[in-house]
DNA sequence: TGTAACCGACAGGTTGTCGGTCATAGAATG
DNA sequence: CATTCTATGACCGACAACCTGTCGGTTACA
């Protein structure tokens, strides 16, 4: 009995499969027989929801980066918690559901998966990136901070942080502290703030 | 008559051409046949040479980046020249070599060619950090800069250079040109110089 | 009953393997 | 010194085993 599922429904179960082999095996390296066959469909089927391999994962980063672009701007918009603490909050966010929370970053890093980890830090700059501008622009109106160039210096951190701090497991424990409080002494720099006045609000996030 | 070449000589003959079709179509778009029939031989005897299509791809981002490497180390070591000039030269030859002396990264920073890119700046990264780190320390020894952690704040600029600069051409001249003062702006912080102590020294280079 | 969702055979392409062939440097021989 | 022999490094191309995307036909259900 052939099974028959609301195209939105399929959509989404083949984004989830597919997710799951992606992080356990990279993009390259899962077929689409891979995906269609766990799910338990027919070839014809996934090419009616999709029209290539290269759309899902588009539509699956975009699934991704949608959702957490919406917390990121959800914490943004409290207006009423402090700046710093709500950079906190941000940062959080981002490296727990980029990081951690799905297990496919645990794989993304290697050279192997270079065009899921590629498409997605284009996306994630370019959304995420003129949400944290505008709460640094908030932070130099208060006179927390300053800088002439608030959009450049986030994507710098941005940037840096997603790279490094990607594959930050492949450092020793000594190495890897030395490399945030290094992130932090350069982000006060960048921010004309002064020394240490965001170690307690950064250094708690990475342990 | 079947035409023998000197090991050597033959791979050095592959990677010529796929470092030319890559170039053209990216890597993915490239399929061995692709280079077997540009140069005239037969599918056994890439294999012989190469054990795959990525092992061709990654003796081909060796062959280049040592070159690169090679010159960086040059630069860096000639203590006659004075270090602010050093560093100029420095990125000179970065920038001309790394994103317009080889039409390779015309395509390269295009999607399809994640992999390629990937590859390049991890070893290039790997590479020329420590290079240009040993630069700034001596300008730290100098007086002429100061910073606690010269490794990262290297890092993180070469990073940022070689993913914003690469598709520079994607800006209108004016945002090209805010991104480049910004940039300096940042680097000066990172450095703790005096404003503007950068700017002819690295303006002149990207016009 | 019309159509959205599904099926699976198939075409055309890809990478990597493998048993076998040929060219040639250098050893052996006259 | 000239010639023949031979071991082996370089080369060949058919082939297996995959892969992606298409398409005409089928089925469930609103």
């Amino acid at each position: 009995m052939r099974i028959v599922k609301e195209a939105e429904e399929r959509k989404n179960e083949i984004l989830d499969v597919a997710g799951k082999l992606f992080g356990e095996k990279g993009y390259d390296a899962t077929s689409t027989n891979d995906i269609l066959k766990k799910i338990g469909i027919a070839r014809g089927t996934l090419y009616y929801h999709f029209k290539s391999k290269e759309d899902i994962l588009d539509a699956l980063i975009e699934r991704m980066t949608d959702s957490l672009m919406a917390k990121a701007r959800e914490i943004a918009g409290k207006k009423d918690v402090p700046v710093l603490q709500r950079l906190t909050l941000m940062m959080v966010a981002l490296n727990v559901d980029n990081n951690l929370g799905h297990e496919i970053m645990e794989q993304v890093h290697k050279p192997q998966n270079a065009l899921m980890h590629q498409k997605m830090q284009d996306r994630l700059l370019a959304g995420v990136t003129p949400i944290v501008t505008s709460l640094i622009e908030e932070g130099i109106a208060q006179g927390i901070c300053q800088t002439d160039y608030p959009a450049e210096v986030v994507e710098m951190t941005l940037l840096y942080s997603n790279t490094v701090f990607d594959d930050l497991a492949g450092y020793s424990g000594d190495a890897r502290q030395r490399k945030v409080v290094a992130f932090v002494y350069n982000l006060e720099r960048l921010l004309r703030m002064e020394r240490d006045s965001l170690r307690e609000v950064i250094l708690p996030i990475f342990g």
